[in-house]
DNA sequence: ATTTTGTTATTAGTATACTAACATAATGCA
DNA sequence: TGCATTATGTTAGTATACTAATAACAAAAT
């Protein structure tokens, strides 16, 4: 970025401020949902960098979760993934036309979909779970160890 | 949400686990990434239960950004925002189309569109900041001051 | 047993957010 | 001056992410 988005209001004099400049004031910096957007920019950049077999962080995040649950039902795997039921069918598509997801019809109940993956998806989640956690990493780089675990714990508490 | 995403894997037993399963154990709950996108959603359905004129936070930050510096290019918008060029001509366009934004050309440089501020947004800035402080207030009303200063500051650390 | 309620999945529409390619205009330097 | 580089803005394509509407089916209630 060249030029950065991040000044700084640090060096205001709020003496030489008129009153109704002061009420006004707001610093889109300091709040709280644009700090979160230009942080996810910065991990879907790092994300992209290692680029896992084109893979997008939603597109990992289903796979990892089915890979965890075996397998389950779109909209179920939407819940556990946080994802809406329209944005679910696009990613469950796309992984499916990668190879990366097999789809079944449930017998025992007509409306539901049972997905999972397929041998092509199970022999990479060792490989996925290796570049996550090197994403996580390089993402969280800057901080300590307990700058880490603080910055995970706030960010749940506020979700 | 009724199944909620966040289930914790804390009362998992090491001991009883077979080596494999402590190797290839990840947990997408504590992925930075992960974690990042489920608070960026609650923050967003905050904003959008505010609803301030359908404005949505993308283009609230370009008014913002506008309302501070007076005026300026597309593109000098977008990266004082932290948006590409593409995206910052869809919220700039909608802006306009809604009225909030004024397009003129630049006479000193015939690339250049400049924008600025509406009298219809003009008069909307006050409310608009105040909308944006309960906002922020309310998404992270879950920590106490301290720890909202330090959730900033981590973010801004790894962004 | 029928009706009501809830669930699953699909579709259409809108809004970020990115890449890549392009045309035009301005600038830097040889 | 002239050419290469850089900057501005547009367009096309893809991928989330949401709302709202719909259809099909299942489960619960009366």
């Amino acid at each position: 970025m060249k030029e950065d988005a991040g000044k700084s209001k640090k060096g205001l004099n709020v003496e030489n401020m008129k009153l109704r400049d002061i009420e006004s004031d707001y610093v889109l910096e300091e709040q709280i949902g644009y700090v979160l957007r230009i942080a996810s920019q910065k991990h879907a950049s790092i994300f992209q960098k290692h680029s896992i077999d084109g893979l997008t962080p939603t597109q990992f995040s289903a796979l990892m979760r089915i890979a965890e649950i075996g397998e389950c039902s779109q909209n179920r795997l939407g819940r556990l993934t946080s994802m809406d039921v329209a944005t679910i069918k696009g990613v469950v598509d796309r992984l499916k036309k990668k190879g990366l997801l097999g789809l079944e019809s449930d017998p025992n109940d007509k409306r539901r979909t049972i997905i999972k993956l397929t041998e092509a998806s199970k022999n990479m989640i060792k490989n996925l779970h290796e570049a996550g956690r090197r994403i996580s990493e390089e993402t969280l780089e800057p901080l300590s160890p307990a700058e880490q675990a603080t910055l995970l714990g706030l960010l749940k508490k506020i979700s």
